[in-house]
This record gives C-alpha cells, structure tokens and sequence, in this order.
DNA sequence: AATATTTTGACATTCAATAGACAAGTGTGC
DNA sequence: GCACACTTGTCTATTGAATGTCAAAATATT
C-alpha cells in the first residue's frame, strides 16, 4: 500500500519546490524575505529546507495571486482562508467562461419537453434532449433544463395536468440521457472515485442521476448503483472500489426513523474516511441529524458541486 | 526452489554498474567516499563489488537528484523513502507537463491541448476534447475552443515551436471529433441542405468541418464532402442532393487564378437559386473578386454564422 | 602488455544565499 | 489627469558551499 503519507519531515531544496510550485526560485525567496510567506528550515551550509505544508501553502499563493490578488495582501493568511480565496477565484473565472449559457433558450426546451412528453412522443422527447445537452453544455443543460424540467413536471402533475405515466415517460427519457452523458466521460484510473445511489425505500433516483453526471464532469470516477438499495449493499461497494465518497439522494421521506438508521447503518459500515454526502429535497429536511452523524448534505446542484469539491482536500492529482 | 535467479550475491564491477546506472565511474566513487550512499563489498584486490540492490539504490538516487535534490540530502535514505520521494517527483513533473489537467476554462484547455499535441498522446488529447465539448456545448467549444486552438496550433508552428507531425495530430483529432459532433445532430428531412467541401486545390480540411458543424447545429442538414474536390463533383453533389447553398473553405491560395476558375466553375455548374458561401484565410483575400461572382464571404464563425441565417430568406424552419 | 580499478587531492562548475538595483505595473493623493 | 510612492517580479554581483570531473600514481586483472 501507500507509505505513511507526506511525510512530515520531509525537506525538500528549494529546485524542487519551484518545480513543483511553479514559482522562480527568486520568487520564493523574495516571498520570504519580504513578506514571511513561508519560513523554511536551513540545512547545515544555510540552503532553505521546504516541507510539504510549506509547497502546499506555495502553491496556494501561486493560485490566488495568479489570479490577480497581491501577495502582499495573502501571503501571511492562514492556509484555509488561501483555499476558499482560490476556490471563489475559480468559480469566478468558470462563470466568466460560459456566459453563454443564457443565449440558449432552455424555457424553450422545457416547455417543448413537456409537451413530447404529454404526447407520449418518446422518439422526440428524447431528440429534443439530446440536442440540448449537445448544444448548452452538460453543466448548463443539468442546471437550465433537467432540474426546472423534473420540478415543472412534478408541479404539473400535482396539479392534475400530467398523468403519471407521461411524468414517468419523462423522467425515464431523461434519466437515460443524464446517465448516458456520465458515462461518456471518461476518466482514467488514478481519478478519485465515488459512489452514487439511493438507500432502501428510496425509489426516486433520478435526483442520483444528476448528481452523478455532475460529479464525472468534475473528474470524478463515479459509480453508479442505481436506486433502493440496502445499506450495506452500498457499503460494500464503496469498500471494494475505494471509494473517497458516497452520494445518497434522498427525496421522500416516509418514515424519519427508517431513513436515519439506513443512514446510520451506512456510517457505521464505511471506512471513517470516506464521507457520506445527501443529497435531494428529504436530506434538507434532515439536515441536523445528519450533520450529526457527520454526513454532509447539499440542497441543490450549486451545492453539491461544492461539496464534491470541498470534499477531496487538497490532494487532488 | 530456483537454481540462480538474479544471484542474491551478484557482485559487479563498477564498470557494469556505471553502464547500468548511468552515473560515470567517478560519481560512483565519490558518493561512496563522501556520503556513504552505498557501501559496495571488495574483491581479494580490493575492487567494488556491487549487488542488485545496490544498483538498485543508485538508480534511485538518480532518479531524485536528477530531480532537483542534493546528493548529500537523500544519499543514506532508506531505499522505501528514496522510492516515495522518486514517486512524488515524477507525479509533481507530470503535472507540471500538463498545468491545466483538469481545467474547465477554454484557456486552460487550449493549453493542455497543445501540451497533449506536442506529448503526441492521442487518446488523452481525444479525451479532453471530447470532454470539452460534453461540458462547453458545441457552440462555445467551436467558438471558444476549437477555432483560437488551430489559430495557437497554427502561430506554434510557425514559430517552430511545434513539429508538422505535432499539428497534424491535432488538425486530424480535431477534425474527428467536430464531424462526430455533427453527425450527432439529427436532422429531419424536411431540413435545407447545404454541401461543405473545399476546392481542387484545397487540403486543409479542418475550416471546412467547423462550418458543417456550425451548419448542422443551426438546424441545416449537412452533406460534408472533405477536402480537394473538382468543382463540378462538388455541383453535381449540390444538385442531386437539392441543397440550398454550397458551403467552401479556401486557407491557402497559391494560385489565384487557379482557385477563381474553380469557383467560377462551381457558380455556372450551380442552379442560379443556390448561393456560395466561402470562408477561410484565403476566402478573405479572393473577397472582393467573390462579391462579384455573387458568392458570399465570411470571414470567421461568427460571420459565417450570419450568412447562414442569412442565406436561407425567410422560410427557416 | 594492455586494460581496469583504486586512492588521493586538486580543480572547475554548478547551485544556493544575500543584498541591492531596477523596470513595469498599480494604485493614490492632490 | 498627473506626479508620486508603492508593489512586485526579475536581474546582478558576490560569496560560500556542494558537487562533479580530472590527473597521477599505484595496484589488480585479463
């Protein structure tokens, strides 16, 4: 297996560090003598000796002032305060790149959809679909279309507008399509892995869908089990595949009781270090127990985006 | 059990082991002298004999000093932490090679691109286009990715920093994956046509595949003939398919006369109701000779775009 | 005899540290 | 709007340490 990790002592010289930071080895040192970035240990002829904490806190300054801070503003703030500067820096700089999400006209599609799907028209619906993620983008489509689409359809069927079998036809068409689009994402072995399902009694598991299309656009190796499924079922699969991560969607909670021990049952068979995150609109409703059993939860798509990325720490390869 | 295998007691002089190490005789000895890296048993006359695992740990640290760190530093490590220290170095270097691996910025992707093209890795520059388009949607990535990758393609490899070899792979992955994402757009019957091909002449293909996507994503239905044809294949294809226009892209014109009778030829083989529509380099600089044949110009996606939606009057569909 | 290897010391080169200078950019006060 | 100071990355010169290479003489191996 892996050695015992980074290990603590480990001195690294200072060519090494601007390899892998890359920061000129002048940069490194004027960081230090002017604004205490770092302060390195000396070896015997004076050379700066670097630990791992040190190049992790480098490289977090070289992120937040590539993008456009001034070091001498961040240099000797603390290293998680460094990681949420990054992190918002970078969903700034996402937003900026896909402003064309709005150009695409996703009230369109919607109402088309619906319409397919009122007619029982498979072979459009699914066409209408397709071309929209192909035309807006996976994150887009999730965001603009499949998500307003499943709440407009679940409204119009509590409104006695939509029969049952034409909100199935539908998320059925579209769970397909969000599936489909996961798996054509690739990922290579070495990319951290994380499961996706539903516990027992939970039939819904279109909400799984999408989080885990999101979560393989997001360099995720996602597994995708599917819904209703005993805990420890789940438990097993995380274990075998070595999972960092598991993904619960939870949408309609009948019994309170029942749906916290499947939880439970769930912590108590993983490994402490691989999370557990809930997702869907019955985990809102849970939300303080299961940050007591220290699941985290995520009430939206935004959300769990975030979450999938807090959840990785920083080693991220 | 076995008879030699790789004898536990192999002893090797130190010109083998200089060969295999690929440290020269003297380093051998001088790190022995001065750190202690290794400490070799002598013959009867005194000479190093030296086992595997010597060769072995003298490979590593020539692996990490290679990387950056001071023989004095790692020469008496342990061999397990010699091999965590190469590990991590070479992790850290294959990151460096690629900055942007899991960047969803255009920016990003266009560099690793380009870093995947000169690595000539096909299947992960495949990916990562692949997966550009998925996330982006095909608009933005025609727009944002494809079209400013070949124009950096191109200004690399006229600054020889890129090898022939190097932008061809990308032209021809590139090529690939824009005709796959057009043909997934289906289109019914009922759709205009239009024919997209370059000119006798004419071999770079990849212009013209970027307008039969744009085309085919615009709701057109595409007949992409490739490169390098005669106008009157190219005529004889537009009217027995019925197409509305015909679509062509000139980069390179070495003859200008050559390239004008091509078109002329097309314009008298074309019914009078089917417009010309060219685009490229080289199409800016024919313009003025092309307004007066009646063909149209466009002088990138953005204005080919607008001939498009331009050229069909009013009965778009 | 010809070729290899060892030891030792000297030497050259590379690397890293320090301090300071400098240019380009960035804001800031008037 | 403009001069001014400040910020920041880069560059230089110098020093000392670390490291690789070389030469010479002695000994060993083939």
């Amino acid at each position: 297996m892996k050695a015992v990790g980074p290990t603590l002592v480990a001195r690294h010289p200072i060519a090494v560090v601007a390899e892998r930071t890359g920061l000129s080895q002048d940069v490194l040192r004027v960081w230090e003598r002017r604004y205490g970035a770092v302060e390195p240990a000396r070896g015997a002829g004076g050379q700066r000796r670097y630990t791992d904490a040190d190049i992790e806190r480098l490289t977090m300054l070289h992120a937040v002032t590539a993008a456009g801070r001034s070091i001498g503003q961040v240099a000797t703030l603390p290293l998680e305060t460094l990681a949420a500067l990054a992190e918002e820096d970078r969903v700034a700089r996402e937003r900026r790149a896909f402003p064309a999400a709005a150009s695409h006209d996703a009230d369109g599609i919607i109402t088309n959809a619906l319409a397919f799907a009122r007619a029982l028209d498979v072979a459009r619906l699914e066409e209408a679909l397709r071309r929209a993620v192909a035309l807006m983008g996976v994150s887009a489509f999730l965001d603009g279309v499949a998500a307003p689409l499943l709440r407009r359809a679940g409204a119009e069927w509590h409104a006695g507008r939509m029969s049952p079998s034409q909100e199935h036809l539908l998320s059925s068409v579209l769970h397909d399509i969000v599936l489909a689009t996961m798996r054509s994402f690739t990922t290579d072995d070495s990319a951290q892995r994380i499961v996706v399902a539903t516990l027992a009694g939970e039939r819904h598991v279109i909400g799984a869908a999408l989080a885990a299309a999101i979560a393989a656009m997001e360099g995720w190796r996602v597994i995708y089990l599917g819904a209703d499924l005993p805990a420890e079922e789940v438990a097993s699969a995380a274990r075998s595949a070595g999972a960092r991560a598991v993904a619960v969607s939870i949408v309609y909670v009948d019994d309170r009781r029942r749906v916290l021990d499947e939880l439970r049952a769930l912590r108590s068979q993983l490994p402490a270090d691989v999370s557990i995150i809930a997702g869907g609109a019955g985990a809102e409703s849970l939300a303080a127990d299961l940050a007591r059993m220290g699941a985290r939860t995520a009430s939206n798509l935004a959300g769990w985006l975030v979450e999938l990325r807090a959840g990785t720490g920083a080693d991220v390869t």
